[in-house]
DNA sequence: TTCAAATGCATAAGAAATTTATGTATATAT
DNA sequence: ATATATACATAAATTTCTTATGCATTTGAA
């Protein structure tokens, strides 16, 4: 780890990713596969992970659909219709992102 | 543009990273060649770039050489030797970091 | 059976990095 | 003349995240 501040200002594009291909997924689950697909590079708080999905609701990019398993609460978020555009253009503009900054750091890794 | 806020976190190691190829720049010269390189798709403030430029000195990873070019001030900037060791630490740790963005946001196109 | 760790949500205070807005001054091109 | 480019700088506001805290249930290990 170290270098989680790189990760800054991606959250949301991480969030909408993965619900692009996990139709729906609560908070915690979100937290657990960020960090097993990252191999533990990449630890999301609640403290940023909440926020970031009340955002996003807010934004009418997410819907919710509560659940109750067991005795326990669980908030499902899917992507709406808006969000589901919105995430195709936040993975185009990483997708440019990384191609830029690769060319940055590493012009000789870069293809292009 | 629009995705400015992705290059947030990576400033430092973009300054280093053009110091270590340049021997030495001045803070303008850097905004111009970033641009320059980026196609115009990252512009550096310079309500970013010189509080980073002041900050990485205080840290020892830069030192200063002032300069007059006519009438006019220049502050040229050169790595440290603990500043290009910092350069090495920080491309590695921002080689990694794009590799597992890379993965996250598009498994198919990541060759690992 | 009890107690720590994991599951599951949430918010508030503080820190860090940046944008936006200003300010000053010289040089160049129209 | 006058706008644009060059060249530095800082302060206020904003965004995004970390750290700290709080509450409650479930599971696993001692």
């Amino acid at each position: 780890m170290g270098n989680q501040k790189l990760f800054k200002g991606s959250l949301q594009t991480i969030i909408l990713k993965l619900l692009e291909e996990n139709d729906k997924m609560y908070g915690y689950e979100i937290t657990q596969k960020v960090k097993e697909l990252t191999r533990g590079e990449l630890n999301i708080t609640e403290g940023a992970l909440y926020p970031a999905l009340h955002k996003l609701e807010a934004e009418g990019l997410l819907e919710v659909e509560v659940a109750k398993v067991g005795n326990r609460l669980r908030k499902y978020y899917k992507l709406t219709e808006s969000g589901a555009k919105e995430t195709v253009n936040k993975l185009a503009e990483m997708q440019e992102f990384l191609k830029t900054m690769q060319y940055l750091v590493n012009p000789k890794l870069s293809l292009e």
